[in-house]
DNA sequence: CCTTCTCCATACAGGCATGTATGGTTTTGT
DNA sequence: ACAAAACCATACATGCCTGTATGGAGAAGG
């Protein structure tokens, strides 16, 4: 026939161009895993045959290639300006936790994907490797502007960074609420300082508004004793 | 003809049980991932047929569910009884870490593997799931035998639990050397505790022999001050 | 209005993996 | 030594995915 080329729910007909086909891909990427990437199913989602593709793409690697330079783009600026921008690392903790909750749920599982992706692609592994050397080292420059000498403050950016990227590879998810509470524990765990209780009320109010905080829930303990042994 | 079950030496012609077929698919999922432990590959690398295997397993899926049940066996009591043989979780800490370093490689790549795996079946994610529990729970207690409260004790052992993850993420390939001599660093970031010299001399001399202890290299600053401002 | 790109549908060829059927070869038990 | 069972080879049917070839529909532009 030759008239077929609608939406999923049968909306207009609108023709594609190579970014509709790349963020489709993202998104397919970051959902189900590099090996979920393929022209059919690309087509298929998009309500259109094969044709398509390879008119917009050499081969599939084409596209996979594309996949690896938006990603290389877009996905580690955030982050690397916002720890550039804070005074001092507990600001930067704050607000790196601020930006990972925030980029739900898209950022993160694309992060993770493309993780797998680089066990098997050489390609995407150099990417990968690059992103983490600019984020830890933008992490790590936060902690020497707070005074930690070289050699700690790589150290406390490693901590800090694989945790968040361990927070992804396990896949927990918290709620901002849950998060925030916790907050002080984590800042005290990655700085070894306290979090100020004025600080902590700013950064609440920013994150969840004026609600009543909510203790941290779930899988704790509830009590919050005073004395402090150890 | 029907003889041509050799090695790929050509080596004997002994023939196969259940168990090495499952030996080969874990070797071969921790290094390229579940989507390179196909029949067909597994067969060749055995220099065998496929025939064979369809005779121990009843499906491909038959081989991945047996490959899940020997992961959850096997993968989690080491780390589960250092920790838990432990007094106090400086103690812990280099008991993990020589953990960690000493599966090398198999271990930890197939845990990353096994991660990644989850992302697309449910019943891996599930065996994961139990398995983090299970580790995260023994190190949280390691926290409170050494005092710490239960909320902060299980955000610390979080932060060394994700941490570790992020390395085999990560892909970070240390020496022995090198991450004996961050040890104290790690110890103080993970505890906030100091390492004690005594202690961290025993340690260096069990890992490394007598050897004149390496000082940390590649990646880090040299120079190491003594002053600790902040 | 008619040509020229742009974008897409359809059809074909080939590769690779799975699963099944069937028969041959080697071990094992007696 | 012989029958039964364990183990493996070979061949066939099928499904999914890729890439290419070719022609048709729709928008753009003179």
């Amino acid at each position: 026939m030759g008239v077929a080329n609608e939406d999923a729910m049968g909306n207009k007909a609108r023709r594609l161009t190579r970014a509709d086909w790349i963020a489709a891909a993202l998104k397919l990427l970051a959902e189900e895993g590099i090996e979920a990437v393929r022209v059919t199913s690309l087509a298929a989602g998009l309500g259109v045959t094969r044709g398509s593709f390879y008119w917009h793409f050499k081969s599939r690697d084409d596209l996979l290639r594309a996949l690896i330079a938006s990603w290389e783009r877009t996905n580690t600026k955030a982050l690397v300006e916002a720890v550039d921008a804070c005074e001092n690392v507990v600001e930067s903790v704050l607000a790196l936790f601020e930006t990972w909750m925030k980029a739900e749920p898209f950022a993160p599982r694309l992060d993770s994907a493309m993780r797998d992706w680089a066990r098997s692609s050489k390609a995407t592994k150099k990417a990968v490797e690059r992103a983490d050397e600019k984020r830890l080292r933008a992490i790590a420059a936060s902690f020497e502007r707070s005074g930690f000498e070289p050699r700690e403050a790589f150290i406390r950016a490693r901590i800090l960074y694989f945790t968040q990227v361990g927070y992804y590879t396990l896949g927990v998810r918290e709620h901002l609420a849950e998060r925030v509470g916790l907050s002080d524990l984590y800042v005290k765990g990655f700085t070894g300082l306290e979090l100020e209780p004025s600080i902590r009320e700013a950064y609440s109010r920013r994150l969840l508004g004026d609600a009543p905080e909510v203790e941290a829930s779930t899988c704790l303990p509830r009590r919050r004793s005073a004395r402090s042994k150890r």
